[in-house]
DNA sequence: ATAGTTTCTGCAACCTTTTGCAATTACCAT
DNA sequence: ATGGTAATTGCAAAAGGTTGCAGAAACTAT
């Protein structure tokens, strides 16, 4: 259960420096309940150093993303949603047709990583996917 | 097995215009042996059209979508690729350390996709996607 | 063949994300 | 505290993809 002093402390121990652009877009992160977007991390950044570029959001979350610490996931919508990657090792199912997003427990993926990693030796990432398809209501 | 042929009248018998622009994509896509991008499909069609518009083409592959004769995967490598829907229902596994990519086949993913209809009466589209992890090489 | 209707296209503008580059800043050693 | 240096940032431009709109073209009926 990582807190944001925690994640800060562990860029810092890779040797990445901790520009208060970094430490903002952590917390913002971290703060948020649900998956966030880029440009809602960078509109909360604003509010309180309004000399932030979005370049630095986006470099930031390729960052974050490369050290496992954020999941990004496309959850359709036409922007990527950023989610902490301790936060629940959970998926979601959305309906093509009507957008609705389904919560998925983290067990149903479970037998196909381990088939992935016996069968191909391949550690898939499988934290936080977003699987597309049609509702009960839409496939009527 | 569909033909080109037989795709130009699912088309027209469903009401959708067979204008040339729809044609030549088509072709192009129907003749590329493996996964086709956007930019590449373009380029085939300008060579004989060069009239055509590149928002056309991108107009063109959502209408296949929808219709489900083509597929959209993301690879990796910042460009969406496309897959003549009925060509094998196969998948990848991408390395995010070097790039490699594994081909999978589609039994590995049918009780994943039973236990989505059973559990939560999903029918998800799996029919060519892409999971990403560390390969063998690059996860020593 | 012609005209009417509606779909489809090209174009331009836009949106989200990425990238090269020069200037700035965090960190380390003094 | 000060200066050196390498990482990081802002900025501007670009890449990939989407969208509104007015004109062009496919289909239908005559
Ligand atoms: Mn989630
Ligand atoms: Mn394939
Ligand atoms: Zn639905
Ligand atoms: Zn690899």
């Amino acid at each position: 259960m990582n807190q944001p002093e925690d994640i800060v402390n562990k860029l810092s121990e890779l040797g990445y420096r901790l520009t208060p652009q970094r430490i903002m877009i952590l917390s913002a992160i971290e703060n948020s309940n649900d998956h966030i977007s880029a440009e809602e991390i960078y509109a909360q950044v604003m509010a309180k150093y309004p000399h932030v570029n979005i370049s630095t959001v986006y470099r930031t979350l390729e960052l974050l993303k490369r050290l496992d610490l954020v999941t990004e996931t496309d959850l359709g919508g036409g922007r990527v949603r950023y989610h902490p990657a301790e936060k629940g090792h959970h998926h979601h199912l959305v309906c093509q047709e009507c957008g609705i997003i389904i919560d998925l427990d983290e067990s149903l993926l479970t037998s196909l990583k381990d088939a992935l990693l016996r069968e191909h030796k391949f550690i898939a990432d499988l934290r936080h996917l977003a699987i597309f398809g049609r509702c009960v209501n839409c496939s009527k």
